[in-house]
DNA sequence: CGAATTCATGAAATCGTTTTCATAAACCGA
DNA sequence: TCGGTTTATGAAAACGATTTCATGAATTCG
C-alpha cells in the first residue's frame, strides 16, 4: 500500500502539500494539487485512516447500544440511525448488550480507548452512576430508553401518552377489566411510564386495577403464550389487555385463538410499536415514529461530536398514535 | 487522558516495560509488573486504539455487509455474527448497502483505508469483477449469497436443496399446479438456485411449469400482497405457491383470507427462513440454520486475518430443513 | 571458572498522518 | 521603494503506541 510519503516524492512534493491537498486546505497551487492528484491516482492511494485517527483524535465513528438487534424495535432504530450516519460519514459500530450490565459495561470500554467518537445508548442496564464516568471520554445520547439523573440529551417518546391513550382506547371500547403486561418497570424508564400513563386512564375513568391483572417479564412471542395461559387459568380474567409490545401481543393473540377464544370477542389485545407483525396479525397497537428518533439522536450525536461542548441535559419527546385494527 | 509515558514515569520505568505488561510478554520481573498494574491502575489508564492500531497494523474491527438490517433473515444473521466476533474481542461495523451497487462500492473503501481487517458479505450487488480488487486489501467471506467466480471463502446454503424440498412437500400434499415467487434470480445466486431445486422436482413429479405461475420481484409483505391479488385474477391459478421468504409467504396469506380464501384448501403456501412470523402464521416453512452460518462465517473470517494465508476458495454447504405447519 | 545462554530493561526507530513553525516569494498600499 | 500582508511550500514535531536493537546482569553448562 502507497504511503503519503510515495505520493509525496512522485509529484516532487513534500508530504505537507500532499495532507494539503488531501484535507483540502487553502494555500496551494492549482498546479501543484494536479500534480498531487495524479500521483495519489496513479498510485491508488488513499490515506490510512489509523494514522489519521491518531493524528486527529477523533475515529468518526460511534458505537450504537442496543439489547438486540433481532427486536425489530431496535433493528429498525439501527437502521434509521446507520443511514443518518452514513449520510454525515460516520461508521456504526454495533454493541449487543444482551440485556446484561456486565456486557454493556465492557462495550463502555471502546469510548474509553477512543475506538468511538460517541455512544448512543437505546437501552440501559447498569445504573447512571456506572456510566457517567465515560461521558469525560466523549458525548453520549439517551435514545428511547432514559434515566432522570443524567444529564446528557436524550431523544425519546412521551410512553405516558402511550400507556394513555391505550388503556383509554381500550376503555371506550367499553372494556372494564382491563389487564396490564410489561417488562420490568423498576429498572425501565420506559416501563415505568407507561404504567404511569396505564394507571391515569384507569383512574380518570374511576376503574380499579387488580393486581393480579398485572403480567410482569413480558418481552417476546413465548412470554405472551405463557402470559395467556396464566389468564387462561384465572378464575377473574380480564376482558382486555394492554401489552408493551407487538410480539408480547401476538404471543398472547396466537395462543387465544389456539384455545379457541375469539379475539376480541373474548379477550381484547393491544400491542405496542405498530410493527409489520401487528398488521398481518391485525392487532390494535401504538405507532412509534421510531426512524424519527433514531434519525434525531444520531444527528444530536453528531452535533455533540462535532460542537465539543459542554452536554446538557436536553430532552426531546416525540408523540405517538393509536392505531386500531380488529383485536380491539 | 492518561498515556503510555505517564504510566512509565510513574512507575519509574520505561515505556517499552509498560508496553511489554500491557501485552504480556515474557521477560518482564515480577516486582516491575506490579509497579506498572498499578500505575496504571492508579491513572486510569487504557491503551489508546488508535495508536495500537497504527503500530500493529491491524483493526480487529470487521465489516458486515446487509442489504437492510430490519429484515429479519438479516438481522438474526448480524446478531450471530456480532456474538461470534465479540468472543474473539472483535469489533463489528454495520454496512447497509440497501440494495444498492453504488453503496455496496462505497463501502468497500473500508477495507482500503484499513478502518477494517475484513469483509462479509451477506448479499452481492455489484459484479465480481468489481470486489475483487479490493481483495488486495484483506480477507472477504461470503455468507449466504455467493458468487461461482469468488476465489474466497463460502458459508452458504444448500438452496438448490432448500427449492426442491419445499416443492417437493407440495407435491407430495397433493398440489399440482404449482407456483413459483422469488427475487432475482438472475443477480442472485440464492435465488437462482432456489428455482433449480423447484424446476428439479417438477420434472421428476412430470408437473408442467406454467410461466404464468411465476410471480418475480418477491420480497416483502406487501409483495405477497400484490401476487395474491395477481393470483385471484388470474383464470387459470395455481393450488399452491413456493415463496422465497415469509414475509411474502405472510402477506399471500393475509390477503387471502382478507378475501375470504382458506389456506391450503383454496390455496397453499409454502415460506422459506421460519421466521418467528411463521410460526405466528401457521405458515409451513423452510428452516434455514441461521445462526450457525453467520457463526461460522465470523470464525472463518477472523481465522482468515489471523493466518494472513493466502485466500481459497472453500465452500461450506449447510443443509436445511423442512417445517410444516397448517398451510400446505 | 570461563563461555554461552537466558532474563530484564531501556533508547530509539517506526507506523502514516496532520499540524506547527519557519521561510521565502509575490503582492499591495502609501 | 519600503514595510506589511497574503500565498505557497517544506522541515520537523507531534499523535501514542510497539518493535528492534543494544546492553548488562544473572544463570547454566561443560
Amino acid at each position: 500500500m502507497a504511503t503519503i510519503q510515495d505520493v509525496a516524492k512522485l509529484a516532487g512534493l513534500s508530504r505537507t502539500t500532499v495532507s494539503r491537498v488531501i484535507n483540502d486546505h487553502p494555500y496551494v497551487a492549482e498546479e501543484k494539487k494536479q500534480l498531487v492528484t495524479k500521483a495519489m491516482k496513479e498510485l491508488n492511494y488513499v490515506p490510512n485512516s489509523s494514522a489519521q485517527r491518531l493524528r486527529k483524535q477523533a475515529t468518526e465513528t460511534i458505537a450504537v447500544y442496543v439489547p438486540r438487534i433481532t427486536n425489530p424495535f431496535f433493528s429498525q432504530l439501527v437502521e434509521s440511525m446507520e443511514n443518518a450516519a452514513a449520510q454525515k460519514g460516520y461508521q456504526l459500530i454495533l454493541c449487543q448488550t444482551r440485556y446484561k450490565k456486565k456486557q454493556e459495561l465492557f462495550y463502555l470500554e471502546l469510548l474509553r480507548t477512543k475506538q468511538v467518537d460517541g455512544l448512543v445508548l437505546t437501552s440501559i442496564e447498569n445504573n447512571w452512576s456506572e456510566i457517567k464516568p465515560y461521558l469525560a471520554c466523549g458525548p453520549i445520547v439517551l435514545c428511547n430508553e432514559y434515566s432522570d439523573e443524567a444529564e446528557v440529551p436524550v431523544i425519546h417518546l412521551d410512553q405516558i401518552q402511550g400507556g394513555y391513550i391505550g388503556t383509554k382506547h381500550l376503555i371506550e371500547q367499553g372494556y372494564t377489566k382491563i389487564g396490564y403486561c410489561s417488562g420490568n418497570h423498576k429498572s425501565s424508564r420506559v416501563a415505568a411510564d407507561r404504567r404511569i400513563g396505564y394507571l391515569k386512564a384507569m383512574e380518570e375513568a374511576g376503574l380499579t386495577v387488580q393486581p393480579e391483572w398485572y403480567y410482569d417479564s413480558a418481552y417476546s412471542v413465548e412470554d405472551g403464550k405463557r402470559i395467556f395461559s396464566i389468564i387462561q387459568n384465572q378464575k377473574n380474567r380480564p376482558d382486555a389487555v394492554f401489552t408493551g409490545s407487538d410480539e408480547v401481543a401476538a404471543g398472547i393473540a396466537k395462543a387465544a385463538k389456539q384455545a379457541g377464544w375469539s379475539i376480541p370477542e373474548d379477550l381484547a389485545i393491544i400491542g405496542f410499536d405498530n410493527q409489520p407483525l401487528a398488521e398481518l396479525m391485525d392487532l390494535t397497537t401504538i405507532e412509534q415514529p421510531i426512524d424519527m428518533i433514531g434519525r434525531l439522536a444520531m444527528e444530536k450525536m453528531i452535533e455533540e461530536i462535532q460542537s465539543k461542548g459542554m452536554q446538557k441535559r436536553k430532552r426531546t419527546e416525540l408523540p405517538l398514535k393509536l392505531v386500531q385494527r380488529s383485536s380491539t
